[in-house]
DNA sequence: GAATAAATGAGAATTATTCTCATTTTTTAT
DNA sequence: ATAAAAAATGAGAATAATTCTCATTTATTC
């Protein structure tokens, strides 16, 4: 079975088509996209209606990651069980969004930062997000 | 003089009205605010067309940061000269975004981790943010 | 396979932000 | 201090992103 079938089937939601087209564009990509982006991908094949009810759904079960990018457009990528956590990267020229790890140290580093910011402040912290901008120098076929 | 009036001189920009409200209104809450809070405050006092324009002004002399909360609405912050490196803490409930500084050792810890990535993906990494998502317990008078 | 429930497409409605342009305010040069 | 020039403002129109509506289609249940 497709594995976005499979998806679909593990979080109990209705099996569609605009739901697969969507989960598989974003498959295809490694990293995370635009919601432009991700229209274009899906040009003519979804309607823009449902492009964001089915963005809607998948964050109702909890398989989407929704952010913003330094121009403030909406962003979104998988988030499925054997994604490891990581950060993104955000270059300024040719708008590229990278996944990135940061080392076991230094997340538990600031881990430890964390409970003493939750002490401080009274706060149960329970996620956190690390963004990068910058530019890619030379490799990008984009920035060339 | 007004801290404000002085802002804008320092910045060789013309000293209006709307300029020094919506900076007086800024350096008044020691916390970022929403775009939709900020035009509250100043509600009859600046029309909104000129709210957005002044913005982008203080945008434009790098005075100004500016983000989306967790549900994607703007957020600005003044950002001046003696004001130190510092990060976001958001609130779920309330929705409050607490300005907060990790320690010395964390910062020194992801600027080596910014160098791996950088020699990593070929970057030039400029600039970093780091958000913590959680709910103040008890302390909030909003989240009583 | 029929009945029921849920999702879709197309476009209208809503919201946030930018743009336009006539008027007002600020700056510059005397 | 004043007049001319330049820049900024207010009000509302225009644009863009997202949500909503509802008649039709597709998926699920029995």
């Amino acid at each position: 079975m497709k594995y976005s079938k499979q998806i679909l089937l593990d979080h109990k939601v209705s099996i569609t088509n605009p739901r697969i087209l969507v989960i598989e564009a974003l498959l295809e990509n490694n990293n995370p996209l635009t919601v432009d982006e991700l229209q274009i991908k899906l040009k003519k094949k979804v309607a823009k209606s449902t492009l964001y009810r089915v963005l809607n759904d998948l964050k109702k079960i909890n398989i989407l990651n929704e952010f913003t990018n330094p121009e403030n457009a909406t962003v979104v990528e998988l988030l499925l069980e054997d994604d490891s956590h990581h950060h993104h990267l955000f270059c300024s020229d040719c708008g590229e969004i990278i996944d990135i790890q940061m080392g076991d140290e230094f997340e538990k580093k600031l881990s430890k930062e964390i409970k003493r910011i939750e002490k401080k402040f009274n706060f149960s912290i329970e996620d956190h997000r690390l963004e990068l901008f910058g530019k890619c120098t030379d490799l990008c076929e984009n920035c060339s």
